[in-house]
DNA sequence: GGGCCGATGATATGATATAACACTTGAGCC
DNA sequence: GGCTCAAGTGTTATATCATATCATCGGCCC
């Protein structure tokens, strides 16, 4: 087993059962186009590969996760050089993050239009990535930095608990979660 | 070289240069044996070994670099999962924290008395580490999460800039980076 | 002194990430 | 068309980070 074993099966609830995550897919492949265009990057086949893999779900996964299952769709195999590449593009146009605390990627489904200030938070159960926006955190680093001397220019923050679904899920009688 | 060589002599700062580190390790040292003792842990001659080295700067470092420096200390070669389970202990101890985007560890100079809301701030051109309180930060995220469903119980901060001491060597012209 | 348990040793392997160099391809230019 | 250039990708090898597993050792309790 993978050592960060991020992608739960047995209790995931992200796809297809919450939300409709065609929209969210689409929603960001046209993200990516035109971010790609504005930066003079190209989404290219393998990018959108890697890209649609990462976009699957809403959960972080491992380069060695798309690696396989880029396998597994096309055959052909990929180097993990070529798929972290692609990750290295898709991060600078900005549609997927790195979690670093798990040294995974997800896909970015919410842009942040105020530049820094956003945050992941990570469900220990299910392992989804949910991205809320958090305005005064940037600006309270940058405050406690000042304070000592130290210039703040990028920052990261990650959070960790339980989703809203598994919360639910966690509350009911066993026999019931199948339904 | 390492990928992520932290610890940058060229550049380096910390050691005897700014303060008496002295004081650093004495305290810290004071704080692990009480820790350890509090949480009925041992403080070993391993973990005490391994203490010492990452306590030698305010860097954070490798494991495998702690492990090159055991060495080099002492001849006796020990293994890296030893290492792995002296941080480890260290850590639940409260004096080692991990740098989770780099990987590397260092020590806790500031014990967080109101347990969350630190935030560790990089230098990135001497790889210095130093954290700083954010009381406001672990609410704020709670906050953030609460509105989505989200109950966070942990999290991390990671900042990224320039250290005091590097913005003043910066500025001063480069024949004086000597004096 | 025998059993238990936490810590470490020893060996092997898994998981994550990059270096170095070659080849392809397409855009811009003549 | 043919040229050049740069971005992208392929190929191979390797560096770096981390853990699984089982054996052993040494204190502690009774």
């Amino acid at each position: 087993m993978r050592r960060h074993e991020l992608t739960n099966p047995a209790a995931a609830h992200t796809d297809g059962a919450s939300h409709d995550h065609a929209v969210c897919i689409d929603a960001l492949l046209d993200r990516a186009k035109h971010s790609f265009g504005e930066k003079g990057l190209k989404l290219t086949a393998l990018r959108l590969r890697v890209l649609e893999e990462i976009a699957a779900s809403h959960d972080a996964v491992g380069a060695y996760d798309v690696l396989e299952r880029l396998a597994a769709r096309s055959g052909g195999k990929v180097a993990p050089i070529s798929v972290y590449r692609a990750i290295e593009a898709l991060r600078e146009a900005g549609v997927v993050h790195r979690l670093e605390s798990r040294n995974a990627f997800f896909a970015c489904h919410a842009p942040h239009l105020g530049r820094h200030g956003h945050m992941a938070l990570v469900c220990d159960k299910c392992a989804e990535v949910v991205e809320v926006e958090a305005p005064d955190f940037h600006a309270s680093l940058q405050r406690a930095g000042r304070d000592r001397g130290f210039a703040v220019t990028s920052a990261i923050a990650e959070g960790f608990g339980v989703c809203e679904v598994c919360r639910a899920e966690a509350t009911k009688p066993a026999h019931e979660e199948q339904s």
